[in-house]
DNA sequence: AAAAACATTTGCCATATGGCAAAAAACAAC
DNA sequence: GTTGTTTTTTGCCATATGGCAAATGTTTTT
């Protein structure tokens, strides 16, 4: 759990009190490669964090593609924001990419905690935020540029992502096929 | 200041006199065409509210390539939050694409009404979110479609944009070239 | 170890998009 | 209206990426 202590503290400070009741609600929670934390068409009513493994976010488009929109690594937050905050039905779903452990809190004990430890909130926000704007500062950059440079650039900020992932999950990340990212990466070496 | 108020009470409640403090901290300005509301290289320290036009975000790309990173239109908040909030250079511009008439808070007054209304720090908490869940899932869809299945979904989010932008600025928001994207109309119609 | 299942690479050719420059159209200034 | 400026369209050809199927390589199962 010092993981995801030191996580919290980098975006605000809390005292070890508040900080033993954070963590009095987390339960610790395998997931086997290639199954769900969360599924489309179902209200996303947990919020997790990432210990170890990969974990991406995917969705089928109407051709039945299978499409990555993202991919969550140790050390970050997993939430279905829009499900869990309007306790909406999501569209996409959150699958494991490879074994992982996680930390998990369950939404009537996540909320129970903004209304308990004062500032929580604020930090909550906060790591929020942070990941949103990290979302749309790293998938804007995949709409300008060619093929190459999209996967280059990915190497530079998933470098720890890159050598855990199916090619078929990445090609569908970066908007391109298999066969693509394959030349692509014989090209480049 | 009508659109504004009535913006702000879709994410919240709040009674009159907490409005009027609002309002009194709320600036009109006009914006001129081609001119920035923020630019890169400053720090953001102004909250905006578009009342009549319509903005874009927009950066240079090492190619010299200017890319419109998004379109934001009447009765949206404009604010460039990484730097805003963290007081740190922004790396994009702000541009007005039409003549724009907004409301502008500067950071100084929007911090002290954070700090005074009650309730007014979850409303815009709110507001932000969704304001970037927005952006995430209209940017996601460009990375893998083709042109022009991008041009039609533009056509479908940004009905009240697309006549009023030059075509340069919707080809960079879209990935493409002006010349690609003259074609893609020519084949719809 | 062999077989089966799965993932990646490659070949061949089709197609979409890009690059560049010229033409046409739209808009603005005088 | 004429001239000049900017924006959009078009032609020509180059190039990147896609589609599909076969070949190869890798992992898992028995």
């Amino acid at each position: 759990m010092k993981e995801l202590v030191a996580y919290i503290l980098k975006f605000g400070s809390l005292n070890q009190q508040q900080i033993d009741l954070i963590l009095s609600k987390a339960q610790e929670r395998e997931i086997k490669k290639e199954n769900y934390f969360s599924e489309a068409g179902k209200v996303s009513v947990e919020v997790g964090f990432i210990i170890d493994g990969v974990m991406r976010v995917c969705y089928y488009n109407n051709k039945g593609e299978e499409i990555t929109k993202y991919f969550i690594d140790e050390n970050n937050l997993v939430v279905d924001l829009e499900s869990f905050e309007n306790s909406i039905c999501s569209s996409a779903y959150v699958e494991a990419v490879t074994d992982c452990k996680m930390i998990v809190f369950s939404k009537k004990d996540w909320e129970e905690l903004l209304n308990t430890i004062i500032g929580w909130d604020k930090i909550v926000h906060k790591i929020i935020n942070k990941a949103l704007i990290d979302k749309v500062s790293r998938r804007s950059p995949l709409v300008s540029e060619d093929a190459t440079t999209r996967y280059l650039s990915f190497m530079e900020m998933f470098p720890n992502v890159i050598n855990r992932v199916p090619l078929s999950y990445l090609a569908s990340y970066l908007g391109i096929t298999q066969s693509s990212l394959s030349r692509i990466r014989k090209n480049i070496r």
